[in-house]
DNA sequence: ATCACATTGTGAATTTATTCACAACTATAT
DNA sequence: ATATAGTTGTGAATAAATTCACAATGTGAT
């Protein structure tokens, strides 16, 4: 089977977004291109993207809302739900964390790390905190498999190693700078220098 | 004159926060390999990227760092300066002035906005806070041409109106929600729980 | 001077992503 | 029953992004 386009996974979990508002307005059935202008993007690339997942709706009533969000969490989410740890509890680790919480009952931060005593052994918006050097120790005992960066540059590469080494498979990074993992770790860098300097480009641009 | 695509845009922000790096290490020249190591990326693309630009090295030493350097920021930024304004005092919001604050001289956040009279009239990261109500009013006086969104998802459509009202012509949106804008404007939404959730789907994929 | 060599610059090829366009379909109206 | 109209599903076309591959280049060694 063909591997599914990390642009269409993203547009999933757009696509989910709408769809559960829906749900709770009571909306029953939707169309391609309602769903497209609903998550700013083109019919036929909803109709294409369903098509990857395998999920079809009918001719004249479009996609039934509630299948079409169920086939979504069936490919988004594990079963046995997926525990997240958290490293760097600054504002962007809080907005994060608060965010976060009670929100994915099957996506939750299960785990924050910090080396200031102040946030330690304290629970932040519902979540445990522990200092940095038990990242290993509680990693493994809690079986987490996702790992979140919200330090300041200078430490983040210690971090991800230890990532790595307690088996974590994918990583999301806000630290400003380039971090490297080995093959077959999911990194991602969401860098947030770039793209307000990007934005600024094309304010420049069109000025 | 063919546009600089966005892809090349955001390489370029990050090959200069990995030229300034090596600048304050001293260091004089780059091999296109070097740099493409150093930002996760290809010999082949940075050298594309750098054509694209129109910066050329040379084959024996590669390419010299100042000047490279002074190239993107040519490219990125605006001579007289850019203000950005920020919506949404949040811990999100807050992550983001810190970050930003005093650390590009040419792109500054020269206000931010909020509903809670807590935050309002203080000077905050080094930046002074107003009531959302003042937004139009201070974007004009102060030639604000960049907006950031770091509300509750809830409100910020219409913050987004108000920022095209006032003739904003680039967004970056972090509230987790789809924002509508007219063609002309560029905006870029960044959304956390996205990448969380694509990060979890590729952690179960590779389990 | 000349050579040797690692690198640049770039046209061409490839891969990936998006959009087009239309046959097939299905609920409804007649 | 049958026609109608507006949709889906998808092969094919197009566009965008990346990578290949190699001639041209310029520097230091001899």
């Amino acid at each position: 089977m063909i591997p599914i386009p990390e642009k269409t996974i993203e547009r999933m979990s757009r696509y989910r977004r709408v769809l559960n508002n829906l749900l709770e307005e009571g909306r029953k059935h939707i169309y391609s291109h309602e769903l497209a202008s609903l998550s700013s993007g083109t019919p036929a690339q909803v109709r294409r993207d369903l098509m990857i997942i395998g999920h079809s709706g009918s001719p004249r009533n479009g996609y039934e809302i509630k299948l079409l969000r169920n086939d979504i969490n069936e490919l988004m989410d594990d079963p046995e739900g997926q525990k997240i740890a958290l490293t760097g509890i600054g504002y962007l680790g809080r907005a994060i964390m608060n965010y976060f919480m009670g929100r994915r009952p099957k996506l939750t931060i299960a785990a924050a790390f910090d080396i200031d005593p102040e946030k330690i052994n304290r629970v932040i918006s519902g979540c445990r905190c522990y200092h940095t050097d038990q990242l290993e120790e509680i990693i493994r005992k809690e079986n987490i498999t996702i790992g979140i960066i919200t330090t300041p540059a200078a430490g983040a590469q210690k971090i991800v190693d230890t990532y790595v080494k307690t088996g974590i498979k994918a990583i999301v990074n806000w630290a400003p700078t380039i971090l490297h993992v080995p093959e077959g770790v999911f990194l991602e860098t969401r860098d947030i220098t770039m793209s307000i300097e990007k934005a600024a480009f094309f304010a420049k641009t069109n000025k």
